[in-house]
Formats: structure tokens, sequence, C-alpha cells
DNA sequence: ATCACCGGTGGGAGCGCTCCCACACTACCT
DNA sequence: AGGTAGTGTGGGAGCGCTCCCACCGGTGAT
């Protein structure tokens, strides 16, 4: 394992013309196995796959890109919109998926930032490029002029969160809508009856489907939809405190907060806490995402986790087959390039 | 910006010799002023660079690697080991300074997980093919093979945080070992006198420094150094809560802990309140990397916070200057390729 | 016996670039 | 006048692969 055979001259790797010479072969039997080709007896096929060994071969990929012109590479796109938006542990749980499920490919993994205008053109210039045969976007804003250029540079891509329920790209989602009813209807089983909802960023679908599913989730229980009960963040702590001060404000009696996300959460904790409301006593707090910030709250925060590893591996796997059929956009079955995963509420004593 | 000019025959994106043929020059020409040679005319330039714009024309990323021998792709090796190690913010931090180190520059980031012996023999795959020009490797443990794999391949390569004293590569780190003073002589300075500290893996060559940062400032303070007030942690909160624990059977008396980071302050923490102490009244309370549970902890958390995003720029320096000069290891000059960042302490309520 | 066919194979062409040698053409020295 | 640099340029060779056409020999149908 450690040093090789014999191998071409001044100590470069091998390439399959050495490989075939070695094996006795010719060069595109050699391309054949390496591939994978079924043409090939088995006979040969073995006399091949002992010659790569001994040589230690490995494909040259620049070599390969050049002549099949595909890149065996995919990249995940990284807005990184003003905030520092990978330290949640959205992000690291997705590139778990994704390096999960890219393990079992020859795919390798290009992380690009695209945060910056900057960033975007020199984003612009690598797919125009097509450097990759794929493209994963994460947390794209509505308004995002990206998938466009994608379906126009005829890039496969996979969206992880719609844009909107017209949403035309291949998409993985958890269940925003499912979730938001989840943490509301755990609320009302407790008792509770004046729940608050601070939303998330109302231009990010997956917020709105939180709101929608807030909404139905207290008029099923037979609780009217109190609008006033209903206030906007934008998923920032910051964002959080303001919107629940603004609900005391409005409404004293408020007895439990569905807050969009953990962060949100962590800012109504706050402004509850210089209200001088105990949790969960006085006010019952569930918030979003299942992240660290929740477990290490005081008291530890109920929310509602997204299967978001899964949604990495999903996101590769429907992005290979999309990259396979190289029917980027006109492919028909969009019906089930659109999923939408389960999501869990993990109970603490917040709530 | 939409629609470019003529194109090559089949809509293909255009190449260097139709770029040549617009202009009006050779090939060798058009190279040269892609690449910023200096033997170019002025007036040849602008005739190029005028071509280049109207075509639309990007370089082949392929052709390119298969004919100059180079990628300019460097990878981030991910160790990954058990825990979700990049759910921290030390991960995604030091991803921001490298994503803004490497805008300036025409080098991709290619992210290559190493969790478990499988992606570990894919990487050596990856490796043996020279598909990066350099690697950067992060958290890698004192027995890893891999800088040894990365020697022997003669590929540059930065590591974050030296595996000894006797580190070989290139590497950038914080100051561990004034970070820990810091952290030692704050509490000394809050007028505490029995100071303990919880280690963190003591094979990780950091955590030893942190340990020698706080014996030094405890003896230069005049205390002598208790060995029963040093309990071995492994930067998890179990192990940390197991280790204070250890401590308060040992010395009820103990008014100050310095944990070598957040998460083992946190399980600190659960075992002080476990046994009725304050924080910070009875014990304060220092972590260390100063991560979102450290705001987020209650009391908020006072820690030492390393300059990640700085690291991250840093080694990208390195390592392009590393690329730069190929001569990846018998290379004169590796005093000035060691550096080491400064911390600083965050002072929050628990201390 | 003849022919079409097919699994299996070899190797030419060519992907788009960089490298480098050769060739002007211009100074500038003897 | 002949040499000798030096500057700018064109284009051949070749990087290591995939693609594809040609070919070979063995079947089965006619």
């Amino acid at each position: 394992m450690a040093t090789h055979g014999a191998r071409g001259r001044s100590g470069g790797r091998p390439t399959l013309e050495e490989v075939a010479a070695r094996a006795g072969v010719g060069r595109g039997t050699v391309s054949r196995v390496i591939n994978g080709s079924p043409r090939v007896s088995d006979a040969t096929r073995a006399a091949v796959e002992a010659a790569v060994a001994e040589l230690g071969y490995v494909p040259n990929t620049a070599a390969r890109a050049l002549a099949a012109n595909r890149t065996d590479a995919i990249a995940l796109v990284v807005p990184e919109p003003e905030t520092r938006f990978f330290a949640e542990p959205y992000f690291s749980d997705m590139l778990k998926g994704v390096g999960a499920a890219l393990a079992d490919t020859e795919m390798q993994l290009l992380l690009i930032f695209a945060g910056n205008e900057r960033e975007r053109a020199r984003l612009a210039q690598y797919l125009a490029a097509h450097r990759v045969d794929g493209v994963l976007l994460v947390s794209v804003h509505a308004d995002d002029p990206l998938p466009d250029l994608l379906a126009q540079l005829e890039i496969p891509a996979v969206i992880s969160g719609p844009r909107s329920s017209a949403e035309t790209l291949p998409s993985v989602d958890s269940d925003n809508y499912g979730g938001a009813r989840q943490a509301v209807e755990h609320l009302l089983s407790r008792g509770r009856t004046r729940v608050a909802h601070i939303t998330g960023r109302l231009d990010v679908y997956g917020a709105q489907r939180r709101v929608d599913g807030y909404r139905e989730a207290m008029s099923d229980a037979g609780h009217g939809v109190d609008e006033g009960l209903i206030e906007a963040g934008d998923f920032t702590e910051e964002g959080g405190y303001r919107a629940m001060v603004a609900l005391l404000e409005r409404h004293s009696d408020i007895d439990a907060v569905f807050a969009a996300s953990d962060v949100t959460a962590a800012g109504a904790r706050r402004a509850l806490l210089d209200a001088g409301r105990r949790i969960p006593q006085d006010v019952a707090l569930v918030g979003y995402d299942d992240s660290a910030i929740a477990r290490h709250m005081e008291p530890p925060l109920t929310s509602v986790r997204q299967p978001i590893e899964e949604m990495g591996r999903r996101m590769i796997d429907l992005l290979l087959t999309e990259v396979a059929d190289r029917r980027p956009l006109a492919s028909r079955g969009l019906e089930r390039r659109q999923m939408v995963l389960a999501t869990e509420l993990v109970s603490r004593s917040s709530s």
C-alpha cells in the first residue's frame, strides 16, 4: 500500500495507457473497465483490475472532465446573507447529510459563497464555465436571480426550501406547516389558550407556512385567530425581543408563545423575563429548529426539529437524478421532485 | 450581459481559439493575456480583452488543469470525529475566513469529509490523484496519518492547531497558552483564589497549552499549583459535568473554574448547580471559544475568544504561498510559517 | 456454404488549454 | 555592414482521458 510498482517515466502518476500496456489490452478497454461498462469479458476485466491495483492507478479527473464534458462535482451555494447563517446547526447538519450521501458517489462537493456582489459575480463565472454538474441551493430568497440564472444555463439545481408554492425547481423542505401545527397543538394541549406567534421573515416561504400552521391550528381548536396575537419577527434575537415587547403591550394575557426560530425564542425569552413573566409558569415558550441554543437555554426550550440531515441527503439524491437525466428544466415528473419531510416536536421544560 | 455574440458551432461556450480568431491574434497570445503575462503589447492586450468580453469567454478549467497540471482548487479536510464537530462556531467562523480569503483568488474550495474509514480511503484516492493543489487541515489528532500522507505525496498543507511543539507543517493557531492565562488572571483579579481547571482532551496540543497557561498563571500569582485543582475533561458537556463533580468532591472550597471549552463549562455549570453552588456568587466560571452557548447560558458565560475567522484567512494565505512556492516540505523558512494569533477575553456575568 | 449479426476489442481523433520553440522585427552594439 | 540581443508573437505538441468507428471472430439464420 505504500510504494507502488513500476511507474511511468519521471515518477508521474500512471496513466490509462500504462495500465493498458501492463494488462496487455488497449486503452479503450481499460476505460471501459474503469467506467464499469458491461461490454468487457470477465477475464479481461480481471486483468485490467489487477494492473490498476498494481500500478495504483487513479484516473486523472481533469482529463476526464475535458474529454467527457462533465466535472463530477456539484456546488453547494451559500448565499450567507448578512448574518453568520451557517453557524446555525441548520447548515452543519445539512452539510452532514450532504456529505453522507456524497460519500457513496464519485462526486465532489464545492463550497461556494455568494454573500456579496463580488462573490456573486464570481459565482456567475463559475456557472457560466460549467465547472459543476449541479447546484445545491440553500436558503434562497424569493427575489434571488440565481435560480433563473441556473435555469438559463441549464444547470441542474435543487433548492432547499421552495421560494413559493409555485416553485419550479426540484426542492426538499421540511413540513413547516405541520411543524407549526405541532407546536401550537402542543401548547393548546397543555391548557394554554392565549397563544401568540412571532413569525420569521415573511419573505421566506417557510416562515409563511409556519404562520399558516399557527392560524389553522388555532382556528381548528375553536380559538378564533386573533391577528393581534401575531407579530412579525425576522429570525433574529433582537427581532424576537421587539416582537415580544409589542405583543405584551397589546395583550398582557398571553400565556404561550410560538416563535418561528430558537433564536427568536431567545429574544422573546429575554423580553418575557424583563416583563417579570416566568417561563413556563406564566408563559410557555416553543421555538423552532432545535438548535444548540434550545438545549442550553434556561429553561431548556421546547422546539420543533427538522430532519435536516435527512434533507441534505435527499437533496443530493434529487440532484444526482437530475444530473443523470440531464434534462434540467423541461423534464417531466416535477410532481415527484418536490419533497416535504416531517418534523418532530422536542419537548423540554419551557412549555 | 444576457446574450452573447457569435459562438462556436452548436452553441458551446467559446474557446481560446475562437477568441484568438476574433481578436486576430494567435492562441498563445490570448493565453498570455488571460494569464496576465507581461509579454504582450498594450494594443494586443486591449484587442484580446475586447474579444473576451464580446464572446463572454470563460476559460475551461478542466483543459487548463490538464495542460498545466494544477487544479486551482484546495481542499478543506474535515476529520469530523465522533461528534458534530462543525456545528461549533469554530468551524463556521473558520469557513467564513477561508471563504473571504479565497474570494480574492481563483481558487475554489473543496469540502472533504474524512470521518470514517471509507471516507478516508476516498480521501487518499483524491490526494493520490492530485485533485487539489493544497490542503487545509483542521482539528487533526496527534496520531493522524494524514499529514504524513500529504508530505509523502508532496502536497502543500497547512494545519490549524499544531499537533505538538515539534509540528513540521505550517500552522496557524490561536494563543492557547496566553488565552488560558487571560482567563485565570481574570479570575484571580476578581479576588478568586481557589481556581480549578477542567482540561480538554489532552491528546490535543492546544488543550495541553491551556493547562500550561493555567499552571503558570497560578504560580506566577503566588498561588502554588495544586494538582488536585486540575481535572481532565474531553471537551464534552458530559466530561465537564463529571470533572466538576470530581473536583467538588476533592475540594469543596473551589471558588472559580476555568473550563477548556464552553461546552465543558456548560457541563460544569450543571454540576455546580446540582451541588447548590451559585454562579458567580459562590463559584465563578470561565469558558473557552466564546461560542453561541456562552451568550445564551444562564448566567451568560465569560469566555476566551479566538480570532477564528482571522485564522481561516491566515491559513489560506499560508497555503497559497506554499502552493505558489511548490516547495512543500524542504522549503526553508518554516520559522515564519507557524503563526500564533492573540485571544481576547469576553467578560460576562458568570465571573 | 453464405451472410448478417453481435459481443468484445483496439486505437484514432479530439476535448481546450499551456508550454515552449521558432520566427519575425527592432534596436543597439562593434 | 554584420552581428547580438531582446521583444512580441504564432502555432505545434501534448496533457490523459472518452467517444466512436472499425475490426475480428464466432454464432445462428438462410
